[in-house]
DNA sequence: GATGAATGAGGCTTCATTCAT
DNA sequence: CATGAATGAAGCCTCATTCAT
């Protein structure tokens, strides 16, 4: 967490600091972004930093949790008008697809995204995930909730396992439908909106209720 | 690739090198991995590396390879004796718990997949997920397609879709059973036997038949 | 020294600056004690501490007065009911254990001690010996005159050297027996009560009177 | 302990880096001495001095050992003609003076002792004096066993005191007589000879035969 | 008189790669 | 073909002190 100083910054001070960093550790990841090119870029000595963050994993903690902020204000602006109501599946879809455009249209929240999701370092990783899913898990169950109250999501489905997928697919789809090499499989560097359509179609198959209404069961396994 | 001259090396010489390689990348990883450490260990010079690969991604590319043949054969042996047609999601849910079973069994092989899929670098990433996939993919499609000879998958399915989940699930099953913090919602770490029961309910509900032998169409999407 | 402006602040405020910097010092030696660390946990402006003393080694300095008025006044205090006149050296080896009880009982005053002692610094450790020494020196000079008095210490004896003797002496009684690593031969550390007897028999042989008041002439050197 | 490199490495490489080295620490002391002004001033890359040490305190605890093993072969030399048999005490006497005149005139060797003895922090002190202990503690002990052996030394004295008196007391001898403001007694600085002679008298009387061949007993404490 | 942000030199250590032997 | 010493840039971080507010 930044320090009090932090907060106390000019506005200026703080953007530079904050656009120097996002620029670095977006080209370089975290373990090979450099405070010393951050500094530089950010016209601030070196010292400075550690009197606005104890460290740099804390620095690129805060950038996360700058980013999940914008991201996720984002997408609550870009899902408010959706039909979920009336076409739960079809506002899925294009949500999505708004998602992947998010990340294609801000290149600096999506190389945050890869850093923190492809960071090797343990310790590091699980520290910046940890402030990271807080925002995100709450934004995708009420996703699901609404699902559910709305009767596109069968009541009976398991609905932890649907979270699990878009917490484990979306960042898939972000990263990949934005960088080449991640996808072997659906193109989704090529083609986002069919992959994406695909996507869609397995959950609904998984978790949703027939068009007419007939509810297919899916027993949770016995076991 | 490794040089000719890697090939000509003794056998031992070898195996010294990739062992202290493996050990090393699979507690550091590629980034922070040491080819000085690598050296020490494995008796040679410090300069020999380098008569055998061009750089250390030369080196970390080869180890990722081996892994991946290893990894291979131990699934083709354990998957061979299993029901696939009498009970084809069983079989799968078994296999998919032998390959969390392989990876907690075989550190080396866990940290190698957690280097390859979480190194930043894109380059890095991009030139050995290239070797790697091509092994995986074979295999896994493989497996959809006798599940669609034996009924379990319903032909009309998207096979594409199925095979994308298998590869994006089945690293995150290794990884996330296996290390602690990277999975938020399935509790993998915990109770993976769970875990991995609901995830194929999801892919049966998806792409399975009915019990009954009734198959409930998914359209792939008109777009 | 303190600047005046010192002497005008509050106790409380006087207090707290005092109380970080002892326990900052005590842990990590002058060199390594850091004033950003002593104002942030006196809770006072780094800036402050620039209006109260000249620099680093002023407020340094000013804590070992403090220490050494403490540690004396806690001396005289044990020191006062010892039976002197009857018993010489029985009462000097209760000294000193009590001596070594002080520093042990109060883990501040044995680590300016070190401090003092230890520092590398000329310039340092010279300003605070003087400021330190002046203190000591009074009272074991007393000490020595009180058994000059009472017969217990040769009126011929070399007193100087008695002096030099235990200058020398308590700081390594008080340093060895609460550290470890320091004395290779008494076996301060383990067993203080033994360590300490077999030094006072040495001062008692080269001062003492002998027990039956015949006194054993050492002539100082003639050089 | 140096590496294998650094045995193999041309004598004028590691003279220059000794002596740089022995420079940089004799003037700074071992915390504020710098690998930096090494490097610079031995001509070598600073890594270079990594692939010779393991670190700072394995580099200054060489320089320690090679500054023992120098002064303890200079005092066996100078001590090999003295004429401990017919006057134990007297050669004691001029061994301590040159000992004091052997730091007087090495003043690398006075600097390094110094730093030694001064070092404050806990783990570099004992580390070095583990190494350096050694080799003074087994002359030293010689050395009362020959006055035992000639009879100079009572032999029912405290031998271990009389030890660890001159473990304590030498290093005091060699940094007092040669630094301003350590000694405030007997004046080591401004007249070693008379503070020697008083420092052996009372040796002599606590641990010494009577010049008459009579013994004055001095029991151990019976605790 | 108090504050605390800014400085920037300097600290130790790591490491992939080269190249003379 | 093997060796291993040398490189030197770059890494993160610390800290006493200053000075404008």
């Amino acid at each position: 967490m930044p320090t009090p100083t932090w907060d106390r910054l000019p506005t200026e001070r703080r953007d530079a600091i904050v656009a120097a960093a996002e620029a670095e550790f977006a080209s370089r990841g975290f373990s090979r972004g450099s405070l010393n090119v951050i500094a530089r870029e950010a016209g601030v000595a070196k010292g400075s930093l550690f009197q606005y963050f104890d460290d740099k994993l804390d620095l690129f903690a805060h950038l996360s949790d700058l980013a999940s902020i914008r991201i996720g204000a984002a997408m609550a602006k870009h899902n408010a008008p959706l039909p979920w109501a009336e076409d739960y599946w079809g506002a899925l879809t294009d949500s999505l697809l708004a998602w992947i455009g998010h990340f294609r249209d801000h290149p600096v929240d999506l190389a945050l995204t890869a850093a923190v999701n492809l960071e090797l370092d343990t310790e590091v990783r699980v520290a910046v995930r940890e402030v990271v899913n807080r925002h995100y898990l709450r934004g995708l169950q009420q996703l699901i909730d609404s699902g559910v109250e709305t009767g596109a999501v069968r009541a009976d489905a398991d609905h932890g396992a649907f979270l699990a997928q878009l917490v484990l697919v979306m960042p898939h789809l972000a990263l990949a439908a934005n960088m080449p090499g991640l996808d072997p499989v659906l193109d989704l560097h090529e083609d986002p909106d069919a992959a994406v359509a695909r996507v869609v179609a397995v959950w609904r198959a998984a978790f949703g209720t027939w068009a007419d209404g007939v509810t297919r069961p899916v027993r949770r396994p016995s076991a």
